[in-house]
DNA sequence: GCTACAGATGTTTTT
DNA sequence: CATCTGTAGC
């Protein structure tokens, strides 16, 4: 099979055939990224570069999944020999296979956000501080950001003298950076106590593994020697670190990306790791790819105008490949509601000439905004989705059950026992608990320990112990079937012994609620259940596939990491930590809908027509970032990364009045809309028309109604077609 | 151990 | 205004 690479234009071709050396591959919004980077691993492999020597890495699952799908369209099965893998999950690979070098056990388990805060409140008492004084959220802020850049608790702490003797204006933000250096340390060994990670270790630990151990280094150097990095400007000091650690004296590192659209600086994402690309990479190659595909000649004008006057940046230009198109719309609104409504009557307007609502969006800086177009959609009855969100991992009874889980799984995890340790109540009140946990430090023993032993615990009445004994029992007699049970049976009989479900159902008054809550905790099981078919499918079919190998299956030991895996526990644990939850395939994913979304959540995707609504000051660029708390340029790429979404039609609008807390507050347009080229923008107000009468509006809407109804009636009855990742 | 009320807070969030 | 958090009180 031969690749077709005359579908690529100049430029393309040439980032897909420099394979050597370091290559910075500078891809303008909408110039044909992902095919560079699909095109390229093929061609890798078509010349002859084993698979399993080739290292892709993204930011997002649904990114990997994507590179292989389209890798797998031009070379075939080859590619399930390549690592494609996010940042993180290679981080846990790695981290899984070498646990005892970076002080954790084999079986580690991975934190959330929530179970961060409240370590570190914890933290902050045992220190005797008043945690209302300090914000918990802002301390792991700083801790994540020293992770980011490779900064482990006892640097930071050797930092002291320059990160403090702030002036006096910043009195406050000395005394964070003071009380993070305190916190830090505790916080890293309370994890490993735990032997817990959060997501910054898993490049922080991964990097310093590297870092330290020449023997894991040359490892990892000798199975990938050839290296490619998705979205580079989104990568923090710790992912440049690990990428040249992997990529050693060959150099074979092909990163790509575009500073322009770098929005996640406030996440620890240091865009000088793409500006200075020549500078950490000797001898780096740079081609820049410029020609838009996405959008029309005017949209790209505007977005060309608005980022050009960024100084911090790569000079280059967008040209357009198609036609000048129609003219960028500005429009001033009244206020939000009629912002709102504006914009749900132009999306009709676009129905009823026939335009699929899946070709829609509206595009926000801030999640707030969408109630107003959400109001004003539903009235509308305008189909629609708001993306992100990830709301059902917050949910508390889907918390409870995965505590359990994680609990069996990890008995040291003492953020999870203490969650669950007293839910459903079993008689274990904070004032035994206190008793234990007082008795455990004493000790210098942990919680989980200590509960073990209740029986020695003589302040302890001996109901109290009894109770905690039947738990740990409970607990143990579990854990023992671990690997004797598959997972999902594990699941069911654990949740059930608790009796998660009956005390749902007792708890809510409401009887819908507590429905809704069972339904909740069931769709652990149902995950459990569908990651072990997955896991049962890839196996077989690479089983399959060796055997479909006309060469001797060489299907030799990948010994470079440990084996993970049958559907076990712990790697669901780790697979559902890093990829949440996957409601998406079932529900409501493709359906033709308008996409209600942050400017954050719409980097990649793009549509034909988009509704950027908001542009003003204090609100795109961000009041916070005003006011000092970031930069202003990272807003003005916000902005051109909204813009450059759309293919076709784009339409801005501002609000002159916005209610604000409760407030009706005058505002003023962004200054990311003065100076753009008159010959492509259309002032003229109208652009978001007067409302419809009630009649037309429910006719079209009715129109789509049945049409929806129609098409989810189809998908019903079709056999779902079955991908394999 | 849950409810009710007061008080604070009010960006973005790929993993 | 609206939502979340923490605490007091039952």
């Amino acid at each position: 099979m031969s690749l077709d690479l005359s579908t690529l234009n100049h430029e393309q071709l040439e980032a897909v055939l420099t394979t050597r050396g370091p290559l910075l591959v500078l891809a303008g919004a909408g110039s044909g990224k992902t095919r560079v980077i699909t095109y390229r691993l093929a061609y890798l492999i078509q010349e002859g570069v084993s698979p399993k020597n080739i290292l892709c890495v993204t930011f997002t699952n649904k990114a990997a999944h994507e590179m292989q799908e389209r890798a797998r369209g031009l070379v075939g099965r080859q590619v399930r020999g390549a690592t494609i893998s996010t940042f993180h999950a290679l981080g846990v690979k790695i981290l899984r296979t070498y646990p005892e070098e970076v002080g954790l056990r084999p079986g580690f388990s991975i934190t959330d956000s929530a179970e961060q805060i409240g370590t570190i409140k914890r933290i902050l008492r045992s220190l005797h501080v008043d945690d209302r004084r300090f914000d918990a959220k802002r301390i792991l802020t700083l801790i994540g950001h020293a992770k980011n850049a490779g900064v482990n608790a006892e640097q930071f702490r050797l930092l002291e003298g320059e990160l403090i003797h702030l002036p006096e204006e910043q009195q406050e933000e000395e005394d964070y950076q003071l009380i993070t250096i305190e916190v830090y340390d505790h916080y890293e060994k309370a994890l490993r106590i735990q032997n817990v990670v959060d997501f910054d270790d898993l490049l922080l630990l991964t990097t310093g593994l590297l870092k330290s151990n020449p023997t894991v280094r040359a490892k990892l150097q000798e199975r990938w020697h050839y290296l490619m990095v998705d979205e580079y400007q989104d990568t923090n000091r710790a992912q440049l670190e690990l990428m040249r650690l992997i990529a050693g004296e060959r150099q074979n590192l092909c990163v790509v990306g575009d500073d322009d659209q770098s929005i996640y600086g406030w996440r620890g994402a240091d865009v000088s790791n793409i500006l200075g690309f020549a500078d950490h990479f000797d001898g780096a190659k740079t081609v820049m790819l410029l020609t838009n595909y996405r959008s029309t000649g005017h949209i790209l004008e505007v977005a060309n105008t608005i980022i050009e006057q960024n100084t911090e940046r790569y000079d280059k230009r967008l040209r357009a490949a198609a036609g000048e198109g129609d003219l960028v719309r500005i429009t001033s609104v009244e206020d939000e509601e009629a912002e709102a409504e504006g914009v749900a009557n132009a999306i009709l307007a676009l129905m009823a000439q026939g335009v699929p609502p899946a070709d829609m969006a509206v595009l926000f800086r801030s999640n707030v905004q969408s109630r107003a177009v959400e109001l004003a959609l539903r009235t509308a009855h305008v189909p629609y989705r708001v993306v992100g969100g990830m709301d059902l991992f917050d949910k508390r009874e889907i918390k409870d059950a995965l505590a359990y889980l994680k609990l069996l799984h990890n008995p040291d995890d003492e953020q999870s026992l203490r969650r669950i340790v007293n839910y459903p109540s079993r008689g274990i009140g904070d004032t035994s608990l206190k008793k234990v946990d007082d008795w455990a430090r004493e000790r210098h023993i942990s919680l989980p320990e200590a509960l073990e032993q209740v029986h020695q615990v003589e302040s302890l009445s001996n109901r109290s112990a009894d109770a905690v004994g039947e738990f740990v029992t409970l607990m143990r007699e579990h854990r023992r079937l671990i690997g004797r049970r598959k997972a999902s049976t594990l699941t069911k009989k654990l949740l059930g012994a608790v009796r998660l479900e009956e005390t749902l159902l007792a708890s809510s008054d409401n009887a819908t609620t507590a429905a809704r809550r069972v339904d909740n905790m069931r769709e652990i099981i149902r995950q459990v259940e569908r990651y072990e078919k997955r896991i049962k499918k890839s196996k077989k079919l690479a089983a399959f596939e060796s055997q479909l190998e006309e060469t001797e299956a060489e299907e030799e030991e990948d010994d470079t990491f440990s084996e993970q895996d049958a559907a076990s526990l712990g790697g669901f644990l780790s697979d559902i930590a890093l990829s949440g939850m996957d409601d998406s395939s079932s529900k409501d994913e493709q359906q033709d809908r308008v996409v209600l979304s942050t400017i954050h959540a719409s980097k990649g995707l793009e549509w034909d027509n988009v509704f950027l609504v908001g542009v003003e000051e204090e609100l795109l660029p961000h009041r916070r970032t005003l006011e000092g708390d970031g930069e202003v340029s990272e807003e003005r790429r916000l902005a051109y990364v909204a813009v450059t979404r759309a293919r076709k039609n784009l339409t801005v609008s501002y609000a002159e009045n916005r209610t604000r807390f409760g407030q009706i507050v005058p505002r003023t347009r962004s200054r990311f809309l003065e100076g753009l080229p008159e010959e492509s923008v259309n002032m003229e107000a109208g652009a978001l028309k007067p409302k419809k009468t009630e009649d037309e509006e429910r006719a079209i809407a009715k129109d789509w109604m049945a049409k929806i109804r129609a098409d989810l009636e189809s998908k019903r009855t079709k056999p779902v077609k079955e991908e394999t990742p």
